[in-house]
RNA sequence: GGUGCGGUAGUUCAGCUGGUUAGAAUACAUGCCUGUCACGCAUGGGGUCGCGAGUUCGAGUCUCGUCCGCACCGCCA
């Protein structure tokens, strides 16, 4: 037996016993005539004493240790003189008297402990090392114990874990597709899919009433803090149901797992709030609301003074941010340059201050009086030492840029603390995204998607108008999930396909066998996905998801440990049939 | 495709307005040290300043190009 018990479990309560463990080195501390060896494995820390007056051959052996050698130690369990009370196995120590080097190692390229002193390439390269390091491993299994809840909850609820295909059709709509070469089929591709999204409303078809994946799903798209081009969703679908029906099931998941992984209690219904309300308060689709500043329109009231900047504009809007009247010229000037980066775009940002002697001063003071201002400040709800920010332009741009100084202030304000939780339900999404470059709708959701029955007559007459059964889970400006009710009649479903400009031939084509499908009584169904790997980063407190993942992807989508992709040789490609073009990409290289 | 930041010892970084032999901390090695737990003390080794051009008497420092990493915009139904 290679070990009788694991570093982190020994207590006072075993002191006299005898133990064998076995782990890695982190830490030896010679003191000339004892010797401490820190002893890491999964579960913890244990040190172990070696005494030279006991046996000087076993204490010089620990001299020679290295950080990460893989040893076994034998010895007895024996209460601490100088008790550590930063472990929880600091009372006790081991008395070695054997110890085995199972494995020696090199030196490693950063130190494997809780501060590391490694940088994020070098942790990504050896991530192996980066893994034995606690916070990391932390993550990983915060990420099990989330599947675990999860399928337990699912599980409870009558839902069955089915997998789908890796190897599918590739669809053109939505994400690219990461693609694959068949063999057999010379000629032809699979492509990895970007949701189970068919396959789930063909088992919907097959009677399977109520399915959860927890399913790997590929996106060929540029890659953030919080996308991969590989990830994981929760994927679930349910019969017979309507809009209510699955809130309620998801909304209790998510409090499920709240409870269950994180001993947070949400003692209330989700709020909901409708896409269109979230555009005007927030100017987001995914709205922070741990705190407030929802935004004010202004148009009317700032008519009719010659401030050609706002008079000229489609939108005026602001927030109000508590207490910050006080801000000095140069924490403004910031400010404007904040919304002034090229990323968010305005061209520039008015303010108003109420001070805390109830006066108002401005930057547009020369424009507006102070019962204008005053009136501004009125309907802001602005308390004295409260300053308002303002931006005007066309209204979903300057929506957009207000969000961004909304979401800035509440970091500099401190309002968006990690540990708070702030669930809501973004429903009525648009059933239509009308694109410039393409001059065409496109399914903001996707094209499965049910609009709303009382917007059906407007398909045709307005469309950029109609509302979709569509919902996203949103928890602190994230979106954690989101889903729709599905279209299950093949006529609606072909009126879809024609409003998004999919000839006959292409939808049948594409979705030929979702539709042959729907012939054979498709039950009315519903689902939503959650992004797993956002989920997990939430509740881990992380910005990022890549320390949820144990492989994860860099920037460029490789895999900096292995150096995926890579070149495949000739003969691999001349069986696929499938020849490069080495001028075209040897032209990218000189370029 | 674009914007910004970064690349100097194994690692994390400093290095000003171009000027002597490129530094600190940490890690590593050796020695001393019997209660440490970020042990301490002493000594030592360790550098293609990402790469390539250019400007200059002289480049880690300035210019151009390039590669790599990170964040963001576009993109992500």
């Amino acid at each position: 037996m290679f070990r009788t018990k694991t570093c982190g479990e020994l207590r006072i309560a075993n002191v006299g016993e005898v133990v064998k463990l076995a782990g890695w080195v982190q830490r030896v501390r010679k003191m000339g005539g004892m010797t401490f060896v820190d002893m890491r494995d999964r579960y913890g820390i244990t040190q172990i004493v070696f005494n030279n007056e006991i046996d000087a051959a076993l204490c010089d052996a620990a001299n020679h240790l290295g950080r990460e050698f893989v040893i076994q130690v034998e010895g007895k369990v024996a209460e601490r003189q100088s008790k550590n009370a930063n472990i929880p196995t600091g009372d006790i120590e081991i008395i070695a008297e054997k110890l085995v080097v199972l494995n020696r190692s090199e030196v490693p390229p950063f130190t494997i402990e809780d501060n590391t002193d490694g940088g994020d390439d070098l942790r990504m390269q050896y991530r192996y090392l980066d893994l034995r390091r606690s916070a990391v491993r932390r993550n990983l299994e915060l990420r099990h114990k989330m599947g675990f809840e999860l399928r337990r909850y699912l599980n409870e609820k009558g839902f069955l874990e089915v997998e789908t295909p890796i190897l599918i059709k590739s669809t053109p709509e939505g994400a690219r597709d990461f693609v694959v070469p068949s063999r057999m089929n010379p000629g032809q591709f699979y492509a990895l899919p970007q949701s189970p999204q068919l396959y789930k409303q063909l088992l919907m078809v097959a009677g399977f009433d109520r399915y959860f994946q927890i399913a790997k799903c590929f996106r060929d798209e540029d890659l953030r803090a919080d996308r991969q081009p590989e990830f994981t969703q929760i994927d679930c679908e349910m019969s017979f149901v309507e809009q209510e029906d699955v809130l309620q099931m998801f909304e209790g998941l998510v409090k499920h797992i709240f409870k269950y992984v994180r001993d947070v209690d949400f003692d209330y219904s989700f709020p909901r709030m409708t896409w269109a309300d979230a555009m005007k308060y927030y100017g987001s689709d995914k709205p922070d609301i741990r705190f407030g500043m929802k935004f004010v329109e202004l148009k009317d009231l700032t008519e009719g003074k010659n401030f050609v900047v706002f008079d000229s504009a489609e939108y005026v809007g602001g927030i109000c941010a508590e207490g910050c009247a006080s801000y000095t010229r140069k924490q403004i000037d910031e400010l404007t340059e904040f919304v002034k980066r090229p990323q968010i775009g305005a061209k520039g940002l008015v303010w108003v201050k109420l001070e805390t002697d109830g006066s108002v001063k401005s930057s547009v003071g020369k424009f507006y009086g102070e019962d204008d201002l005053k009136a501004w400040a009125e309907r802001f709800g602005a308390k004295p030492g409260d300053l308002m920010l303002i931006l005007a332009g066309k209204t979903m741009p300057t929506r957009k840029a207000l969000n961004e100084l909304r979401l800035e202030m509440g970091n500099r304000l401190g309002l968006r603390d990690k540990n708070t939780f702030a669930p809501l339900w973004v429903i009525d999404f648009p059933m239509f995204e009308w694109d410039e470059e393409t001059q065409r709708f496109y399914a903001m959701h996707h094209p499965f998607t049910k609009p709303k029955d009382e917007d059906i007559p407007m398909l045709d007459s307005d469309t950029g108008n109609v509302r979709a059964n569509a919902y996203d889970m949103v928890i602190n400006g994230v979106e954690l999930g989101g889903g729709s009710l599905r279209i299950y009649d093949p006529k609606l479903q072909d009126k879809m396909f024609e409003l998004l400009g999919f000839t006959e031939e292409k939808a049948q084509d594409q979705f030929g066998f979702l539709m042959e499908a729907f012939k054979y009584g498709a039950p009315p169904h519903a689902g939503l996905a959650f992004g797993f790997d956002r989920f997990v980063s939430m509740l881990a407190g992380l910005d990022s998801i890549r320390d949820t993942i144990a492989f994860p992807k860099n920037n460029s989508g490789r895999d900096m440990m292995n150096d995926a992709p890579g070149a495949i040789d000739d003969a691999q490609l001349e069986e696929l049939y499938i020849k490069l073009d080495e001028e075209r990409i040897a032209a990218l290289k000189q370029k």
